[in-house]
DNA sequence: CCACGCTCCTGCGCGC
DNA sequence: TGCGCGCAGGAGCGTG
C-alpha cells in the first residue's frame, strides 16, 4: 500500500527517464478508477511536453504544458517506466505513451485516480485544503499543537486527517505514535507542548527513515521486469499483533480505531 | 467546524 | 483440495 514515502519513491523513479520527453499517446483499457479516468485524455494529452513531476500528499502531480496530470495510487496502485511494446498485464489500466517509452499504471483495487486539471493547483478540490507536508517547513511542532486544541478525537484519528498534516496512513500513524511513546487512543487535545514536538520529530523521522529505506531501492526501480520501489520494512507495532514490543517484550496490541487496525504497545505507550 | 460511518474494489488468508 | 466468506485499506463524501 503506496504511503507517503512510497509515492515519493515512485516520483523519483518516474521523473528521471520521463522529464522532459513528449507525450504521444494515451491508453485507457479501464477508466473505471475512482473516478473515472477523462475519456478525452487521448485528445488532451499527446503533443505535450512533461515538464517536471510534483507531489502533494500522496498525490502525484505531472506538470504539462497546459494543465497537470494528477495521479493517485490508491491502495494498491503502482507505476513503472517500460518499452512501449512490453504487453500489458491484468490491471494495467492507463499507459502514458512518450514515443517508445511508456508509463504504465496498475491497479488491482482500482482505488486510484488519473484526472486532468487545468490551472492551480489550489483551485482543485482535491489539492485545496490539504495540511501541511510532513516533511516540510509549513509543518512544525506549534502548529501541530494549535491544530490539536480543537479536536476532540483520538490522536491516532487527528495525525491521518489531511488538515492536520498530510501523507501520514493507517501504517505510519501506529508506527509513528509508537516512536513518541503515545497511545493512539489519547484525545487529542490532551497532548502537551512537549508530546507535540515528541510525535512531530517522530512522524518525520518516521517517514525520513522509510524513505531513505525506500531511496536505497531506486536503482532498480525502473527494470522493466521488475516490481515498483515498494520496500520490506520492519516495523516496531504495525502487523504485529501478539508478538514481542521490540523495545519491551510486551504483547503488541490491535485495536480497531475508525474502522482500521491500530498497533501499540501498552506499556511503552502511555 | 467537527466526528463518524459508508463507499469504492480485488486479493488473500482462514475455516470448514 | 476447494470453496466461500470476511477483511484489508486511502480518503472523499454525506449525514448528524
Amino acid at each position: 500500500m503506496p504511503e507517503l514515502p512510497e509515492v515519493e519513491v515512485t516520483r523519483r523513479g518516474i521523473a528521471a527517464p520521463l522529464t522532459g520527453r513528449v507525450a504521444t499517446a494515451v491508453t485507457l483499457r479501464n477508466a473505471q478508477l475512482r473516478w473515472p479516468v477523462p475519456a478525452d485524455l487521448p485528445a488532451t494529452l499527446p503533443g505535450q511536453t512533461l515538464r517536471d513531476i510534483d507531489r502533494r500528499a500522496k498525490y502525484l502531480l505531472l506538470r504539462f504544458d497546459r494543465g497537470t496530470l494528477i495521479l493517485h495510487l490508491g491502495m494498491s496502485g503502482s507505476l513503472r517506466v517500460l518499452d512501449r511494446d512490453v504487453p500489458a498485464a491484468t490491471h494495467d489500466h492507463v499507459d502514458i505513451v512518450f514515443g517508445d517509452r511508456v508509463l504504465r499504471l496498475r491497479d488491482p483495487r482500482r482505488f486510484g485516480a488519473v484526472l486532468w486539471h487545468e490551472g492551480a493547483d489550489a483551485t482543485h478540490p482535491l489539492l485545496a485544503g490539504l495540511g501541511p507536508e510532513p516533511l516540510g517547513e509549513d509543518f512544525s511542532a506549534a502548529g501541530l499543537h494549535a491544530a490539536l486544541t480543537r479536536r476532540q478525537c483520538a490522536i491516532k484519528l487527528a495525525i491521518m486527517d489531511s488538515a492536520v498534516v498530510v501523507g501520514v496512513g493507517n501504517i505510519y500513524a501506529s508506527e509513528s505514535l509508537f516512536r513518541a511513546r503515545l497511545r493512539p487512543g489519547m484525545a487529542a487535545q490532551r497532548l502537551t507542548r512537549p508530546q507535540c514536538a515528541r510525535l512531530y520529530d517522530e512522524i518525520r523521522a518516521t517517514l525520513r527513515d522509510a524513505l531513505d529505506a525506500g531511496g536505497s531501492t531506486l536503482r532498480d526501480f525502473m527494470h522493466a521486469d521488475g516490481e515498483p520501489g515498494y520496500f520490506q520494512q520492519s516495523y516496531f507495532v504495525y502487523g504485529r499483533d501478539g508478538q514481542p514490543c521490540r523495545v519491551c517484550g510486551t504483547a503488541v496490541r490491535n485495536r480497531r480505531m475508525g474502522g482500521r487496525s491500530t498497533f501499540f504497545c501498552p506499556t511503552c505507550q502511555r
